[in-house]
DNA sequence: TACAAATTTGCATACGTATGCACAATGCCA
DNA sequence: TGGCATTGTGCATACGTATGCAAATTTGTA
């Protein structure tokens, strides 16, 4: 209140002071596991409540080297996915006794002030999430011996960890639903082109249809941004031979290519349009959406990837793990039903075709 | 890559051995401003290359008592409002050379965890957002001299800084509009009751009624919450004197509102119900909601936050500032348009009487 | 009670960097 | 060229904690 300068801050050695005990003891008290007795123990403790102590995280990191921090980088927040992401990744890493340093808001292009940064504090691990500058980055880190994880991307080398959903069989299921539900044309809006989870949805949703008989697809891409879905829709509901069904690339786009539907175009849906997404995220739900959609299951990728991270820590190997999790389609209003395969569980709809 | 041991770090006296000097020089070269000429500065940085060396962050921050962490305390990033701050937070203490420790995911009740931890960190500052423990929190970090700054909320003692915009002249601004709506009957459609932003959005909303000659409101409590609000408004929408025009505290809890007036009661929005939000959130501006809402200048938020820690943390002086912004009411197509007071900037309409 | 085993304690040192101080090197001006 | 102001450099130390080691204490057993 008063003071204008700077906290001095209680150090372990004015603890061991007042409590008449050896610097060592005090440390002991704060380290779980070490040697020391609960008398000590408690005079420790009575000093340091009266002092106000408690240990620096800094100094311990110096020592231990280990910071027990988490870098997560996430290029945009845009997408409602990625919050629900990082609220769950705030409690499985406090729940481990972890802290989440988290890095946003940058522009994708220069991503070497990011890994210096990463480097700087001795992060004990990193998360990379929504950002396109994994190659990169994760092989700098690996290098660094640093435990990487990407999250809901891969790379082509497999050096570096990574959860992931089965995006190729999601792309090949909502094929399957959707020609199932009777369409004949069908049209698909792309995410980030260089992205592993879009090349993945997309080729299982091209295979999945060319198995199918349907050879022609109509692609526009989306770039997984708002502004670009509403404009590679308008060019996509333009055409002359509009398509009657299109799966876009994840639900966020999907919100926007509805509303250009409805509004710009005065399309209904489902009733002259199908529209599929992927995530399961907030607005799917929303009933003036009830997006037809793909899940990624977040919590168990979210615990996956923090069980991946606390393994190499502890273990010390760095040796990459790839976990792959399956989501469900969970249908809603946006799409056609299909005659067969809707089953219903938990209050929901899903579709899970007979041969599966 | 082979070695699964911990990697030791290069260190500035291994840089300051291959290129032939102190360790001192090696320190001054990566501190700006300090005293090395540019000869023996390049001999580093080259030496600093080969070897892939990078300061270490935590010994530094143990020596200058500076750790360029900023802590953010988010409860929930359920509202989307919350992840833009959240991303524009990144962008601004990026180009002030700090980062973000994130706090959020955790049940509201147990502040003491997340204090420790704060404190543990030694953190240079601590905005604190969208969480309910604030009073408590705030007090004592203030208490052990951290900057504190409250985003978008206060308490009652001012003794920690903050950022609002002027809630109160927003509901006030929003009971003006409506009433110039011709509008005869008013709900509320409340967030946390405890929360200072709701308090003020509420107090001028009803008095401004009040001045109008309403004195009537009917109030239910959406706690910002997208399931509280939703049956507050089935509860508010089922009543047989139910109102012509609803001011909802937040534009999370607003799409709700109109998701389960549209589709649980067929409501027409504007025709039979007027619903005004606000912050101005990123699904208020979606075709399908086009929610008349009063903004919240984010950027210029941010920018005041950091400002004040900064300013803060260099003159070491802990008093307490108060920006206060000012938002506009941005007129959509969730409410009735008034006769007057429309104008047009900026390619948007917003609403501005004439008193004002 | 005595002695060995087990537990607790303090001492000293290390972690990687920044910085005050004294000294060395350089630049400047006449 | 000499002397002085200026700038650059290295030495030593400090930051707050953890931990190996040896000494001191407690506990258990006969």
């Amino acid at each position: 209140m008063d003071s204008g300068v700077k906290k001095p801050g209680v150090t372990s050695s004015q603890v061991a002071d007042h409590a008449g005990v050896s610097q060592s003891a005090v440390s002991r008290t704060f380290t779980p596991g070490a040697s020391i007795s609960p008398k000590t123990r408690q005079k420790v403790l009575a000093s340091a409540k009266v002092l106000g102590y408690r240990p620096n995280a800094i100094a311990r990191s110096l020592i231990t080297n280990r910071s027990r921090i988490i870098a997560v980088v996430m290029a945009y927040l845009e997408n409602l996915f990625y919050p629900d992401v990082l609220e769950e990744l705030g409690r499985a890493l406090a729940a481990e006794n972890y802290h989440l340093l988290l890095f946003t808001g940058f522009m994708d292009r220069d991503s070497d002030p990011v890994f210096d940064q990463l480097m700087q504090y001795r992060v004990d691990g990193i998360i990379l999430a929504s950002t396109s500058l994994s190659s990169e980055l994760s092989e700098e880190c690996a290098t660094a011996g640093i435990p990487v994880v990407l999250f809901n991307r891969t790379t082509e080398r497999d050096a570096v960890s990574s959860v992931t959903t089965r995006n190729k069989e999601g792309g090949k299921r909502i094929a399957d639903f959707l020609v199932a539900g009777g369409h004949k044309s069908f049209g698909y809006i792309a995410g980030l082109e260089n992205s592993s989870t879009n090349r993945d949805r997309q080729q299982g949703y091209v295979e999945g249809l060319a198995a199918a008989g349907f050879a022609d697809v109509v692609i526009e891409t989306g770039n997984y941004s708002r502004l670009d879905a509403e404009a590679a829709a308008r060019t996509m509901l333009s055409r002359k031979d509009r398509p009657e069904a299109i799966f876009v690339a994840n639900d966020h786009m999907a919100v926007a290519v509805m509303d250009v539907a409805r509004h710009e175009f005065g399309i209904r849906i489902p009733e002259d349009l199908s529209i599929v997404g992927y995530d399961d995220v907030g607005p799917a739900r929303w009933t003036s959406y009830g997006i037809t959609t793909m899940s990624q299951p977040l919590k168990r990728m979210v615990e996956s990837t923090v069980d991946i991270l606390m393994d190499q820590i502890a273990s010390g190997e760095i040796e990459a793990e790839h976990r792959i999790l399956n989501g469900d389609l969970i249908v809603r209003s946006s799409a056609r039903l299909p005659q067969t395969g809707l089953i219903e569980r938990d209050g929901q709809t899903i579709y899970r075709p007979r041969e599966a």
